[in-house]
Order: structure tokens, then sequence, then C-alpha cells
DNA sequence: CGTATTATTGACTCCATTCAAAGATAGTGG
DNA sequence: CCACTATCTTTGAATGGAGTCAATAATACG
């Protein structure tokens, strides 16, 4: 392995401020090397761009290193359905595991990822035992992530954007950005998609939150001004039942 | 280890007839032997009895060997939240490998399962690879799952009732059991709550399909009468975009 | 057999969609 | 710089699908 691989495949996991929320979360130091020496170099995609297909051969697990993404899933019928929005320390592709990728992950801006390529996968899994935990870890909170969507969706418009939103500003706050302004890399179509509203839907709610004075909207800018209020619109729920 | 230890906490996976759609699927003989010795004997649950608790301390992955259950969430407010139905050689667990389950599991009638204990995960991995790849599989396919049931919760009501029966029938038929006819363990207010509608539209949908000559129902039992006529009913959608 | 629970059916209400139109924003070329 | 278009967003009014309420029917249970 001369300098000029290193230098073209190896990036340092040390060198990427994600590391507590990114893979290496559980890792030591020198397992982190381990893995350091098995992630492809990172790779920049401009915005609409593809990382990678529904369909597609599984490659690997990736991780965003900046940017945003959306993950999304088409129908039989060719209709669009945005699961989730991918953040910086974000990882993507445990959907792939059954040898094709059942989904797509679309770049909302630009956007650079690193892989952990699928045939490294099994040797750096016996060389660094607990790696296998920690995506086992990773790969159990996506479960639960579309559990979380799925019982969101059930609550009423203006819950879901609500939830939508705060949970943005959690994920954005753990990842180091501010959680009170934010440029939203989604039109309102989009937010609708993935909310399961019309788009009209979305422009009413927007005004909701922002008459009862929860937050303020300039186009995509979003300013969280109570994120407290924020949550209790939706974690309050119907208290009748207990 | 004597012949007592292995009566009692030993179960050849060889001796179940699940090897094809369970933790077995893609491993060899000499494998699943070495898996055989790593799974917990079986333990069987009456109806309504908990397989594991939102919360708990994860302990393993399950499998059933028969019988069914209901994967649940309960929501801040204490909701129950019916996330999906489990069938013979299905698996459960997968919530909960961040060290605690996300969700709970209760039998729907008699029901009984084997184990694959946390702490033997790891050493099994090592001694058979290729299960680890198995179980990110499954894993994986946990998640496709939850995916396809958050756009499915974006249909209307018949449709909704269309998938859930549909489904229903091909997994029962992909286990051995008659695809054309079966006893839903489910109440009512069950599948409404799994399905998202109140008891009432429930009961609605189910006569509508009848009315379509698509299934008859008789209380808990229905038959399913045109399959593809089934399917027919969600899987075209709008076909306008496209 | 009577009671309690669960399921069905009908009438009414309400939330979110659809339809329609106006307003705002970004990009283009004169 | 302004006009002009295309796209996106907002707002209002009407429609419709599923929920709620209420009553009846069927089933399970003691």
């Amino acid at each position: 392995m001369n300098k000029n691989f290193q230098e073209k495949y190896q990036v340092s996991c040390e060198n990427c401020n994600l590391d507590s929320i990114c893979i290496p979360r559980g890792l030591s130091s020198d397992e982190i090397k381990n893995l350091s020496l098995a992630v492809r170099k990172k790779n920049v995609f401009n915005k609409g761009e593809f990382i990678y297909r529904q369909g597609d051969k599984f490659t690997g697990i990736f991780a965003i290193q900046s940017g945003s993404a959306k993950l999304i899933n088409y129908d039989l019928s060719g209709n669009e359905h945005i699961l989730n929005i991918l953040l910086p320390g974000e990882l993507m592709g445990f959907d792939g595991f059954n040898d094709h990728y059942q989904c797509s992950v679309i770049a909302l801006d630009t956007l650079s990822v690193c892989e952990l390529p699928a045939e490294r996968i099994d040797e750096i899994c016996q060389k660094v035992p607990t790696l296998v935990k920690e995506l086992f870890r990773h790969s159990s909170e996506k479960i639960n992530i579309s559990q979380e969507h799925l019982i969101v969706s059930r609550l009423p418009a203006d819950q879901r954007m609500a939830f939508f939103l705060s949970d943005l500003s959690i994920r954005l706050k753990n990842r180091g950005f501010s959680p009170y302004e934010f440029n939203l890399p989604l039109s309102r179509e989009d937010i609708g998609n993935h909310l399961g509203l019309a788009i009209e839907t979305v422009s009413r709610m927007l005004r909701l939150l922002q008459n009862k004075k929860l937050i303020t909207v300039h186009q995509k800018n979003i300013k969280i001004v109570d994120l407290n209020g924020l949550k209790k619109q939706y974690s309050i729920q119907n208290s009748t039942k207990l």
C-alpha cells in the first residue's frame, strides 16, 4: 500500500468532526484507525444527483460528511415517497443489505459522503468485532425512526408539521448547527410529500404555527421561536386514554 | 455439556421446518449446526403475554416457531400503536440493538419462540461470519417493511385494508399455510389501530371488499376470493403521475 | 338465559384535499 | 433597470373521505 494509495483512499475518521454521531460512535481510537483504513475516500455529489438508486446492487454504507439528502422510495406507479431527510453524520444504505438497495438517496445540496464498502464490511467486522455491534445499533436506529414516522403519520396535519420541525431542530443541534434557525433544503411540495400533506396544507400549517408564535417563516428560512411549545403541539396528543 | 443440558437448551434448527424463512435462510448445514448450539430452547407464551417489553434491556433476537404476535409501540401518552403482525418463521428484536427494546411484542395466541441470546451473538458471529450477513439481511428487511407501511398509510382506507389482507395472505402462503382462508387473530379494534382506521371504518371496508366479491368475511374468518383483484385494489393507485 | 363485550349500520361533522385564483419569487432578455 | 415569463407559494371556497356519535345487532361469557 503506497503513499499515493493512502492519500487517495484513506480518510482518517479523526479528520471528520462527526465521530460522535457517525459510525465510530462506540469505537476506541485503535478501532477507528482500523475503520479508517476500510473507508473509501469521500465523494462529492451535486444537488439532484443520486448517491444510490433503488434497485442498484448493494455497494456499502454511506455517511454524510456535509450537506443534506432525501431518502426516497418509488412505488409501483412511479410516485416518489420522501421517507426522510438526511443530515451530516447520518448514515444510509441499511436498506440494501438484501443484495439491492430498496430506496434511493438524492442530494438536496452539494453533498460529500464517505463509504464503507460492502466487500470490506466482512473483513473489518472480523478485525473490529465491536463494529458489528455498532452497525447493528445504527440499523436498529433506522428501524425505530421508520416506526416513529409511522406513528407520526397518524397525527393531524399541524402536529405532523410540528414534529417535523422539532425533529429537524434537535438533529441539527446534535450535529453542531443552530437549532433555532435553518434553511429547509426542501420545496413545499417535498415537505408535503414527506409529511403526507397537500402543498396547500403545508402552507396553512406553517402559517398556523407562525400565528401561534412557535416559529417564523420566510420562504425556506425557518426560525424556531418556541421549541418547547412546538414539542407540546404533538407530544401531548389525546391525553384521554391514560 | 451433558445430555440433559442439550435436551433442555439445544434445539436443532433442522427440527424446525422454517429454515427457509427464519435465521438459517442463507446458511450451510454446518453453519446451522453452529447456530443451533447458540439458540436457546423454545419458550411458550400464552395469549396476551409479552415476549419482550419496550424499555427492557436487549436480550436477543427471537424467532416465532408457531403462533402469532403483535409488534407494538407505546407513545408518550401511553397509547398503543400496532406496528405489525408477526407470523411463524418471522424474527423480532432488531429494534433493540441500541441496548433497550424500543417496542413490545404480545402473543396473539399460544406462541412458541426460540431465542438467539445477545451474549452469544458476538461469539457465533465470529464462528459463522455468514450469520452476520444474514442478520443484516433480516434487519434490512425490517427497515423495508416499516417503510412500506409508511407508504401504505398514505393510501385511502379501502386500499389499506386490501394491502393488509393481501400481505397477510402472501406471508401465510410463504409459511405453508393456506393463503385463501385464515382466521385473523385480531379484533376489529386492533385492525383499526394497525391500519390507522376507526373500527367503524374497518367494518365498512371489509363489507366493501366483500361486496366487490374480493373476500368473504365471517367474524374473524377471512376467505380470499380474488387475490389478484385484491392486489389491483391498491397496486394501481393513481396512475396519473406516469 | 341474561349480561357484557364486540361488531355493524346510519346520520352527521370535521379535517384535509381539491379546485380556482391571486400573489410572490427567480430567472431571462431587451 | 424593467418588463416578461415560468415556477412556486399563499389564500379562499367547495368537495369528499374518514371520524364521531348514536343506536342496533351479534357474539362471547358467566
